[in-house]
DNA sequence: TCACAGAAGTAACTTATGATACAGATTTTC
DNA sequence: GAAAATCTGTATCATAAGTTACTTCTGTGA
């Protein structure tokens, strides 16, 4: 675990930290397609991202998803940190999008960091703020765009969280995340396709070129 | 100062910490319709809201605004936080909805208590939680509500914070919080009102019953 | 290889919201 | 008090998005 300490968070934290950390933290390897939180839980440790991506979703009294924000390597999960500190349920559910490794901190440490580190002060302090404009972006993409330019947005947030052009998703899994229907993602996606954007396969898209 | 600040944050911080505030705080009245915030501001000081309410906004490229929330009593600004903390750009406008009361903290020594008062960290990390919350809150008005029960919301929130059942707001300002046309607030305010919901008159809306 | 299930394409229709245009009412200003 | 500005009520039309229904395509597995 050192090891991938140094290598992630070696640059964030003191080596007194990274020490403590190594010390009461476990690694945690999840494949694609974990449930790592649900709406409703009650969070006993805190997540550090190593490597893979991480979706988080929220959900409305009917069922209906919306993806939040990919989280990345170096990321945290601020909504985690809320409910550790305010001792809260999660208002969030958060799933694997690609097999992930993760540091797990208990959070019994983490109060306790908070007085001792001002690494760790600013890490958490950062994290807020990152989600937070994360949020912002997002409630700006529902709120000022129309389907098709949040379409065109997912696309591209995913073909750069998973480092790849080609997109390994349904329609079906693209309207939930974008809370609307199939038939209005396959609508769009063909009209992008028209217009040479992207490719349109059985099980994924090809991305050619998003920008205008 | 030192009264309002024992009435407001008494019971939140220690007797150390309201002393060391009371020192190098100062008050601010101001004027509702008064701007606090712009968008690409850089913060100095941050302030803890003692009475009276302010809004908070997003605003797009195109100018067009959206209402995210209410601070009241009590509250303070997470953005004002991350901005203090990271020296970034705030995301966000505020503007006093009423006339209000603020103590302002200068940037500096928050750091400080960060590291010295665990009341103060509380206080700091459980803001960031409320308004993640409240901005988890709106997202999900916008993604799953329609236009019609987002307006009911809007006037129960604002009926709320400004502790009235008149609602002194024409209904191009209320268009312009909810991110849509005055035509369209029109019609579903004469909807509500022909449900017995409210009664309408100019530059006010008289509230009777929001709920179901 | 055939049946089946899941995925995608498409047409037709409904609905919520947005846009435009104008009229009537009330308030403000000179 | 007349003119101007502001606010509200409506009608009409345009459009994005949601719904339903059906077809076609593709891969899997018996």
């Amino acid at each position: 675990m050192i090891q991938d300490l140094k290598e992630n968070y070696g640059h964030i934290f003191e080596q007194d930290l990274l020490n403590e950390i190594n010390k009461v933290a476990i690694i945690k390897e999840i494949p694609e397609g974990t449930k790592l939180m649900e709406i409703g839980d009650y969070i006993k440790s805190m997540p550090l991202l190593v490597s893979g991506v991480i979706k988080v979703l929220r959900e409305d009294d009917n069922g209906d998803e919306l993806l939040l924000y990919f989280l990345e390597n170096g990321d945290t999960c601020a909504m985690t940190l809320n409910c550790c500190m305010t001792h809260t349920k999660s208002e969030i559910r958060a799933i694997a999008e690609t097999d992930s490794k993760l540091i797990m901190v208990p959070i019994q440490n983490m109060e306790e960091w908070m007085a001792k580190y001002s690494s760790w002060r600013n890490f958490v302090l950062q994290s807020y703020n990152n989600r937070m404009n994360e949020l912002l972006e997002t409630l700006d993409s529902i709120a000022f765009l129309n389907m098709d330019q949040r379409l065109l947005k997912y696309l591209g947030d995913k073909a750069r969280v998973t480092k790849s052009m080609i997109i390994r998703s349904t329609h079906q899994e693209i309207a939930y995340e974008l809370h609307t229907s199939r038939v209005v993602v396959s609508r769009l996606l063909k009209k992008l396709e028209n217009m040479g954007k992207i490719v349109l396969n059985r099980n994924h898209i090809k991305i050619l070129d998003l920008g205008l």
